[in-house]
DNA sequence: TGTTACACTGAAAGTGCTTTCATTTTTTCT
DNA sequence: AGAAAAAATGAAAGCACTTTCAGTGTAACA
């Protein structure tokens, strides 16, 4: 007895007496086939149990039609609106989307070495890491359609903000609302050696704002928390606890203000009163707890990244771009 | 400048002067070319950094160690959480994690026709999403193991929770802190075909218990509203600023009831003396904002869900399991 | 020295699908 | 009814490899 081999599209084809290429048609662009035809095919497919096979597909079609995102902790809300706007973009365009999750620094070194290589993907989006040297080489040797989100490097796509200008945004607007004793809370010093630092960036700007205003902002009032609640708490508490509170707080990211929030809660402190509070990123929260805020377009960011990919993969001979997305400083009600 | 092609073999057969099936012989049976040769191919090779990829997928098609995630908008909060569970369990297997977000029943209807097919997947997770029979029979037949998260099949793996009890849950607890004039607010009847309804049985549960406790809970205070922000806020603000307003409501979602909250504020209610608010899952966010409700361990059955594909992968023969994840409520400060 | 065996190698035929191009059929318009 | 336009279809040419088949050239043997 011969092996029950699967069929194939050949199989269909004579079974419903159309050739391959209708066969084909009917499964890729029903539009361009009557319908008729497109019924009797149908039935030839299921009672064969046809199935395309992904491999010859692939080689037909010279693409996987798949784009891969290596990212950490994709689950916090920032990087889930970015990939938002990412699968938004590539589910119209009928692309498939890879996560990688990164949580260790090997973990990103064996992805950039293995992705390339694995060749199934078409393009790739690397999120908020920093990538060294030899790995960018090693993308774009292998032509693989890289852009980076939060990180640039002059060979790739990227897409960035100004941290800076952020905190000084965020500084000027505290000032302008008279407020005289500034407290910062954020995660400065990320331990991973892929970490990027754009935190460290919007410290920088914010002190800068307020030293050349001659506002006085103390080392103690500058709290050092990892991105945990648990963690971010602690340090709220300590910050909020001091004999000299500061009246306004500025957290390096939205989840981190919302804890803020939570301990000046527990503190029986007012918002905006007793405390003003303004965070970073304007994640969907934001707006459900009014939190003001300073709004970097996540979902906007990923958009233009898949967007940024696909272009490339279409025609690979687009220059690079390095886009700067603009920051807008969103009122609410905790300042 | 021309875009950086990936070498082909055939680049290789051009520059190190042998034909392609010396290239293919090459790598894949080296002890059937002349050493001399073999060296001479394999300078080219590394040379040009050319990758066989056909050879890639065909391993990767032994097993392509890559699970598949099935799910509606899967950047809702709830959705994210049982996707972080995926995601850690799959890292730690070094599985690759592949999204398909379903925004319209033609795409649900699209991947479970294909997916199976494409034959480039080990296992499948279908999130939310009411499956039909024949796709059912589609994904057993060929072979795709699959488990389902808030819907059950009798063939297929299911983790489910009992959304009727969740609503007991809530009503029984509501009565026992007094309330007598009860509202609910939350996305009864889902437009999708493929959509599940959990909670229309959390508002039978509730219902059916308030009935039992004698207690009046009239049509009026029962508002249908979409998941999305605006609608939601409409509809609390209907509840909310009605002449005999409730003093406690049931939100569907914890997202939801966020809304109620951001409401509440705005019509300057004090939650919850003037109005209490309970939600359902027990997303991140409820902790930060204090809201009690009824946790449904998201994270929990994204792991289960991985581990039970992951388990059916390395032994097909395994049981069927059906799992019932409990209910928890969870008191915080909203009630 | 003439055969034979053998190790190598290239041409070409698959592999299962997509897509272009040309052809046929149908529809629409005058 | 006849011409022109539109729709539906099939033939065939890829796609990037693998594998078979039929040689080559050379070493080994009688």
């Amino acid at each position: 007895m011969p092996p029950p081999k699967t069929p194939t599209i050949y199989d269909v084809a004579r079974l419903s007496g159309v050739s391959i290429a209708t066969i084909s048609r009917a499964l890729n662009s029903p539009d361009k086939v009557n319908p008729e035809t497109r019924t009797k095919v149908m039935e030839a497919i299921d009672r064969l149990g046809f199935v395309p096979k992904a491999e010859a597909r692939a080689r037909a079609l010279q693409s996987a039609n798949r784009i891969g995102v290596i990212t950490p902790f994709f689950t916090a809300p920032s990087f889930v609106q970015r990939l938002r706007g990412v699968a938004g973009t590539l589910s119209r365009a009928n692309y498939e989307l890879v996560i990688y999750p990164v949580d260790s620094v090997e973990h990103m070194q064996g992805y950039i070495s293995s992705i390339p290589i694995m060749g199934n993907l078409d393009g790739l989006i690397i999120m908020s890491l920093a990538i060294e040297k030899t790995d960018a080489r090693r993308l774009i040797e292998n032509g693989m359609q890289t852009v980076l989100i939060e990180f640039s490097h002059e060979e790739l796509n990227s897409i960035i903000i100004n941290d800076e200008q952020g905190g000084r945004m965020v500084a000027e607007y505290l000032i302008q609302k008279g407020h005289k004793s500034l407290g910062f809370l954020g995660d400065i010093e990320p331990p991973e050696r892929y970490a990027i630092h754009p935190v460290k960036s919007r410290l920088e700007g914010f002190k800068k704002t307020l030293e050349e205003a001659g506002v006085s902002f103390p080392k103690k009032n500058i709290k050092q928390a990892l991105y945990s609640q648990e963690n971010s708490r602690q340090a709220a508490y300590e910050l909020l606890s001091m004999s000299s509170r500061p009246t306004a707080l500025f957290a390096a990211s939205d989840i981190q203000a919302l804890s803020v929030m939570k301990v000046a809660r527990q503190l029986n402190l007012r918002i905006p009163d007793d405390l003003a509070v303004i965070g970073f990123d304007d994640i969907d929260m934001a707006d459900y707890v009014d939190l003001t805020t300073v709004r970097q377009h996540l979902d906007e960011s990923g958009r233009l990244a898949a967007e940024m990919v696909l272009a490339r993969i279409r025609d690979g001979s687009r220059a690079l771009q390095h886009i700067n997305l603009p920051l807008n400083l969103v009122e609410r009600a905790t300042v």
